[in-house]
DNA sequence: TAGTGGTCTAGACCACTAT
DNA sequence: TAGTGGTCTAGACCACTAT
């Protein structure tokens, strides 16, 4: 016989348990449906509640379940396709955007990497707009957008009566601008607290984060972070309609 | 004094060391310099490992570190700007794209939402064409190219000689054709075990997964599931040149 | 107030890397 | 063979939701 040691390295117990419960949630569960609590899974499994929830956190990830602290585990509708790049390139606020202007601020505190596209000097003065954008009644994204104040010297946020007012006064100021071109970048973030909160997650969870250059003047006009739920979004770009409806689950 | 509870809930600790561990590595760490080890670092900390790891994790998720079984836990570089989506569309295998063709089988076994997306008949044969790319050395990202037997019925993948020659062959004839356009989705996932073997990470590990859809005589004409590491990537789009060199640091 | 998922502990052992 | 991160256990308690 021979020692017959070329066998692959044991499959970790949680991956396993992953591929099961995918398997049932294909074959025995519908959308919307509610698990069994974890003791109850992990007792049935044979495991201790950590490995259970290894695997959950997994099939969370692939936006296979979603988990509410206080609620329970149920099973995840497919991702929604949010249009993420319209062929037409246009500024935020422009119409048909699906962004709700919440507030806007004046600061010169700009996380770094947005000082460094914007090429700011020490101390500039920064509009930051902060938007929303809801979909299916469910919020999808959270929205920071950072307008130098040399690029919209128009815009008169103090006089506006209330906070989504003062938004709209930045981005109408930053339509009178001729946009000469933007460019994207995705990477995976995680939350922060506050974007959390908006976005009905706990901090830290993952997300996907859009950088969005503006480019006006022959320089950088704007920065957009726009942070989107990772477990219920699948971002969309190029020529396809809205919704393809059709999701890849990737795991 | 009155019960002063509207305090906000604690913070969790896992939470409070992530921040003074990131801001450790702002300003007492280099890229690639070591950390202690998890055990010291919890023993440093006063926390279980389990906690620390908590901590260690999302630093990974966000780009922030590299740790390798084995080996040790590393400050990791600024993360890669890869080139997803040209301004000019081209079929994969184009002159300039930087994608390796590393083989092709034909397969009646294809994943439920890419047999969706292509409209294949039950039992209908498909060309697996399966490429990866690498940046400044490192493997990056794996591709899976779907390639009905429809679209390329010239393409003799059987009697070419060795497995990248398989893989040109179909993409040559891919190229026959006309491309009417095409579109994209990004969504998380999380690593198969072979293409986690190939991007060097253990299975389940996060990945952006970018969906591409060929459009070609009125028709999906092929269809594209490219697996980026997440850890290490941040895709790119539009007008953009290759790397802006810029990192967004999403935490 | 009962039930859920989230955090945390203090261990043990395993798989893998480098020497 | 020593040292690392990865997996797993069996608990305890906390934050939150809904009744």
């Amino acid at each position: 016989m021979g020692t017959t040691q070329l066998e692959t390295a044991p499959e970790p117990k949680y991956w396993h348990l992953k591929t099961v419960l995918s398997e049932a949630l294909d074959s025995e569960f519908s959308v919307g449906e509610i698990l069994p609590n974890e003791r109850e899974l992990a007792a049935r499994f044979g495991v201790a509640r950590a490995t259970l929830r290894q695997a959950l956190e997994q099939l969370e990830l692939e936006g296979r379940l979603q988990r509410r602290r206080g609620v329970g585990t149920t099973v995840a509708p497919p991702r929604v396709g949010v249009a993420v790049d319209p062929a037409h390139h246009t500024w935020p606020g422009a119409p048909g955007d699906d962004w709700e202007p919440v507030g806007a601020v004046e600061s010169q505190n700009v996380p770094l990497a947005v000082s460094r596209l914007l090429e700011l000097a020490p101390g500039e003065e920064v509009h930051v707009v902060h938007r929303s954008r809801v979909t299916h009644g469910q919020p999808v994204a959270a929205e920071q957008l950072y307008v130098p104040a040399r690029s919209v010297p128009e815009a008169a946020t103090r006089t506006a009566v209330d906070a989504p007012a003062r938004a709209r006064t930045v981005l109408r100021e930053l339509q009178q601008l001729e946009l000469e071109g933007q460019d994207r970048a995705v990477e995976l973030g995680s939350a922060r607290a506050d974007d959390a909160k908006e976005l009905d997650r706990l901090p830290g969870a993952p997300v996907l984060v859009v950088t969005t250059r503006y480019f006006a003047d022959g320089r950088t006009a704007a920065v957009a972070l726009s942070t989107y739920r990772a477990d219920t979004c699948r971002l969309t770009f190029g020529d396809n309609e809205a919704d393809a409806g059709v999701t890849v689950l990737a795991g």
